[in-house]
DNA sequence: GAGATTGATGAAAAATATTTCATTCCTTGT
DNA sequence: ACAAGGAATGAAATATTTTTCATCAATCTC
């Protein structure tokens, strides 16, 4: 088992039982008390479900998921909240959230919902990547940027794949060579930048926003326009 | 919209409610009243999605939804209930539900949770493809047997792809070459044959029963062994 | 069983994709 | 403003993939 969830929750009362419990279930836990700690975390770590109180003392959980969404991150969300009101619950799905439960719950049935949600993944794998105004379809191997269909070659998909699951994060040439390329040994080759340029026109084709920016003796970063 | 929903509930009261609230909300609603009925009728028709009533006079929602789940039907469930004691959202969750609504619910909660169940079936495409022993991973682009990872280059695949899109019908060249490779005008050319010849090479290693018959004078299927 | 037709296959040719290289364009620090 | 180093880019060289072609093997017809 051994999934990695993260625990977002200011009331350490609450989320010392639930890390016990869960934890005893066979979970690797990671516990974050503050809103805006927990935003960063999530974007560092990859975790496979985050369980997220919805009220918490700086941002809102609401926000956090919103944000990490329009980041591109589809990890599943497991709301928690005391506001039982189901259109509170409405509010949950519609950010982006994939289940919620009212507290105060019984540990099974948090268990349940954890193993629901884990379950998922495996069996609908994602087959979308998005950051902001561009998707790239993994099963039909091309990218969209505004509904305007993007023909990538073998490596351009690769190369931008990789830079998508990693939005707003410098991406070293080392990195890329290693990682997208295999190459063991480091040459000196500029094949980065080649690639990196042909991606550059096509996915900003026209008058639209670069999306690949250049940090300057380090590497590259793939971000949402402005 | 216009995705098909089939309405499992005995009580015609609120029954009457759902179907004219998401009817109202574009979609297309069957209703069946009756459990034993209602397995036929989803194991017949094509459903996005099922709303089930856990109580039933004749067979219960949760054996319903074993028994389809058991057939390998895979439809979203979304449980409806008076019993709103975490413990039975834990059993409907286990019966392979992957939603509980404990009555009574507004219909904003209602018709949220139908749209995220229904989201999910675009996000989770189909990934692989099996025919007996040998699978396609549409995401990895490779294709398996028996845990045996088998690299194919871009035509292969689309090819591989085609042919266990139709398993055991028989393909003509013409067919393939003009869904596969997109000819409009097909010419004198054995293009079909001597892919159909790497495939097989990479498909059947060492002793391995061939998969891609050849049907004289009209084109190849692909089988399970025997 | 001989001749004709269809299918299989190795290797050469053509088309695509990737990588290298040389040059130009920026940015940054002095 | 200038020099130096990093980044971008066009075009040539290389490697890979796809297609064609020639030949051989298998199957069917009479």
């Amino acid at each position: 088992m051994d999934a990695q969830l993260l625990l977002i929750e200011d009331d350490h009362e609450i989320a010392g039982e639930i890390l016990a419990d869960l934890s005893g279930r066979g979970y690797q836990l990671t516990h974050v008390a503050s809103g805006r700690k927990a935003l960063g975390v999530a974007l560092e770590g990859s975790f496979d479900l985050l369980i997220v109180d919805r009220k918490l003392p700086d941002l809102d959980g609401l926000s956090i998921v919103e944000t990490l969404r329009a980041e591109g991150v589809g990890v599943p969300v497991l709301f928690l909240s005391a506001l039982g009101a189901p259109d509170e619950r409405v509010r949950g799905l519609k950010a982006g959230g994939d289940d919620y439960l009212a507290k105060p719950f019984v540990f099974t049935e948090l268990a349940a919902r954890v193993e629901a949600l884990l379950r998922r993944p495996s069996e609908r794998r994602e087959t979308k990547l998005q950051v902001g105004p561009l998707e790239l379809d993994l099963i039909d191997r091309l990218a969209r940027r505004k509904s305007r269909d993007i023909e990538l070659l073998p490596r351009e998909f690769k190369l931008l794949e990789y830079l998508m699951r990693r939005p707003s994060r410098v991406i070293t040439r080392e990195m890329l060579l290693e990682d997208v390329w295999k190459y063991r040994f480091l040459s000196h080759t500029n094949l980065v930048d080649v690639h990196i340029g042909k991606l550059r026109r096509k996915i900003d084709a026209n008058g639209e926003m670069p999306m690949i920016y250049n940090v300057r003796g380090v590497g590259f970063i793939l971000r949402v326009p402005q």
